[in-house]
DNA sequence: TGTACATCAGTGAACGCGCGTTCACTGATGTAC
DNA sequence: TGTACATCAGTGAACGCGCGTTCACTGATGTAC
C-alpha cells in the first residue's frame, strides 16, 4: 500500500508498467548475450514500444542495465537461499557451519552454470553491490548473496570449526575460490566439462577452501 | 633466419612492420580499456595507416584482437616466470614446491593488479589458450601461465608436500582461487583496497590453497 | 649494369548498420468542479 | 452526473556517431633477364 513503486497496481495504462516489463525483457536478453546484449533499443523493441519511450523510466541505458543487474543478482541470492534452507536444517551446531558454506557455494556455482549470461550480468556492473544491503539485490529473504556468505562463515566460527581471529576478510578468499571457478567454468578452459566431473571439481573446491580458511 | 615471419627483417618498406606495429598498438588500446578498447580502425588510426591496411595481415578484427590477447597472456607468463627466478632459486626440494606456487600466485596476481586491461584482455579470448602450449602465448622460458603453474605443483608433489592423488585437476582448484582474487581486485569490491591489504590477503589466499589441496 | 615487369602493402572512398539520445508532439487517463 | 482540464506515458522523426568491411586503385619495391 505505501510502498512507492506500486508496480503492477494500474493493469491497462498505456503499457501497464512498462519499467517492469523493460526489466524483465532485458533479462531475457542478459540470459541470453550477457551485459553487453541488454540493448535499450532491443529491449524496446521487445516490449513493443518506440525506444525513446524508455526515457520516461530509466535515466539512461546504465540505468536501465543497473536494474536487470540488480534482478540478476537477486536471482542469484535467491538460488542460494533454496540451497541453504536444503541442507542447514537440523544439524548439530558444529556441522551447520560448514554445511552452509557448502550450500552457499554451491548455489553460487549451480546458478553460474545454469545461466552464465545473467550470472555475468549480475557482476557486469559493481555499486559495491555485494557489500551494501541492497533490496534489489536480495533473494526473498532479504539477503544478497554476499550476506549469505557472510552468516554462513558467522555459523562456521560460531560452531566452532573456523577460529575467530581468521573470521575478517575470509568471505573475500572463499568468495574468490567460488567466483573464480565459476568463470572458469562459464568462460574458460573447463567450460566443456561434463556436469559429473564439474561437480567434482566443485566438491573439491569447497573442501579445499572449508580446509584451507 | 628460418623462422616464418621474419618480423622487422626489412626496416623500410611500405610501412616497416605493420602487423607487429598494430599488435603493439592494439596492446596500448587494451592497457588502457581493455578487450573492447581494441578497436581495429583506432589502431590503424594510431599507427598512422588506413583501416583497411589491417586487412593484409589480419583476417579480421577478431584476429587482431587474439593477437593482442595472445601477447598479454605472454607478458602474463613473463611476469610469472620473473617471480619464480626470485624465489624458488636453491630451497631444499620440500620447501621448493610451496615457494615455487607461491611465486607463480604472486606473479598472476601482481599482473592483474597492475595491467588489468591487460589482464581482462588475456582472458577475453578462449582459444584453450592456457591447457594447449601456445607459443604466442608463452613467455621467454617457452611456458604458458597454465603451464607454469603445473610445474609448480609437479614440484610439489616430488617434495612430498601434495599427496600424488591430489595432483590431478589441482591446477584447476588453485587458478579458481588466484583468477578469482584477481577480478575482485581488478573490477570487483576489493578493487580499492590499499596496496598493503591487498598483498596481505593474496598472501592469506595463497595460503589457503597451501593448505586446502 | 640497366631495363621491364610482377608483386602486393597500403590508399581513398564508400557501404550499411545499429546504436543511444533529443526534439516537439499527441492523446488516453484520472481528477476537480 | 457531466464537463473541462492538467498530467504525463508513449510517439514519430531525426541527429550524429563510429564501427567493420568491401571495392577498385596505385605505386614503391625486389627480382628476372
Amino acid at each position: 500500500m505505501t510502498s512507492p513503486p506500486r508496480a503492477s497496481a494500474r493493469s491497462t495504462y498505456r503499457h501497464g508498467d512498462l519499467a517492469r516489463a523493460m526489466v524483465e525483457a532485458g533479462r531475457g536478453a542478459a540470459q541470453r548475450g550477457g551485459p553487453d546484449a541488454v540493448v535499450l533499443r532491443e529491449v524496446t523493441r521487445s516490449v513493443g514500444v518506440a525506444p525513446n519511450a524508455a526515457y520516461r523510466h530509466f535515466q539512461d541505458r546504465n540505468a536501465l542495465l543497473r536494474a536487470v543487474a540488480d534482478s540478476a543478482m537477486a536471482s542469484l541470492a535467491t538460488t542460494m537461499e533454496h540451497e541453504l534452507q536444503a541442507s542447514a536444517e537440523d544439524l548439530p551446531l558444529v556441522e551447520r557451519g560448514r554445511a552452509s558454506l557448502r550450500a552457499v557455494g554451491r548455489g553460487y556455482l549451480g546458478f553460474a552454470v545454469a545461466e552464465p549470461g545473467l550470472f555475468r550480468t549480475a557482476f557486469s556492473v559493481y555499486d559495491d553491490l555485494l557489500s551494501a544491503d541492497d533490496r534489489a539485490a536480495a533473494g526473498p529473504a532479504g539477503r544478497t548473496p554476499f550476506q549469505l556468505l557472510g552468516a554462513a562463515l558467522d555459523l562456521m566460527v560460531e560452531g566452532g570449526v573456523l577460529p575467530e581471529d581468521r573470521r575478517p576478510g575470509a568471505e573475500f578468499l572463499a568468495w574468490s575460490a567460488v567466483h573464480g571457478l565459476a568463470l572458469l567454468l562459464i568462460d574458460g578452459p573447463l567450460r566443456s566439462l561434463g556436469a559429473d566431473v564439474r561437480q567434482q571439481t566443485a566438491d573439491r573446491l569447497l573442501l579445499m577452501v572449508e580446509r584451507g580458511l
